[in-house]
DNA sequence: CTATTATGCATAAGAAAATTATGTATATAT
DNA sequence: ATATATACATAATTTTCTTATGCATAATAG
């Protein structure tokens, strides 16, 4: 993930994120997807990507499908059952987390 | 920091901006003022802290005043000029990182 | 009166998550 | 013919954090 630390960490949340919106999708998929819906400001970078995707695939939260298209590789990735329970954790995390930067920046708006 | 791991890379940003608003802080105070205002959600362990605003005051961003209190050692930083540029660029990315991560989670409302 | 908790600083070892730099391969556009 | 786009992957290094200590004083609880 590339530009200013504050993505450090929530590259996780952002995969599984999208991966329950578009029931499946490959990596390099996910980094056209996340550079066009930030307008190009977020652009994930491969070496961050495809370790994260192993590694939610093996702790249990993806399943992968390889198929080839016009010759070229894809794995396809969508969430498990368990991946998808996960997910609404994750999710509620990152508004908590979005809540309270917010309250940070902007103190005054919490009251 | 704790919890989440989201957290991650958003710690400079926070210290930033709380010595913005109050003008000096010490390390304790700001681990309490984060606590509060998070409502004990978000809890900046001494590890990460310290570091980080030694980390900040050798970049430059920082400077640093100890006084004695109760007869218990305080070092006081505050935002140098070049700090307090640093801190408006520091925030825009913040805001933009929220944007972004708000469109990522709920993207019908981006419409 | 003594032990725990709170205040206040600091650093070292290790883990986690990223960046940067490669590497392979095919397809398309210049 | 060469560069760019598509599509995967991994190794070395760096950044940032957690966990575990360590020191010291003040206040509170048992």
């Amino acid at each position: 993930m590339k530009n200013s630390q504050l993505y450090k960490g929530s590259l996780n949340t952002i995969i599984m994120k999208l991966l329950e919106e578009q029931h499946r999708m490959y990596g390099y998929e996910i980094t056209q997807k996340v550079k066009e819906i930030t307008k190009g400001e977020l652009n994930i970078t491969e070496g961050a990507l495809y370790p994260a995707l192993h590694k939610l695939e093996a702790e249990g939260l993806l399943d992968v499908e390889v198929e080839k298209v016009d010759n070229r590789l894809r794995k396809y990735y969508k969430l498990t059952e368990k991946g998808t329970t996960e997910t609404v954790n994750r999710l509620a995390e990152l508004e908590e987390f979005i809540k309270n930067m917010q309250t940070i920046v902007n103190p005054k708006l919490s009251y």
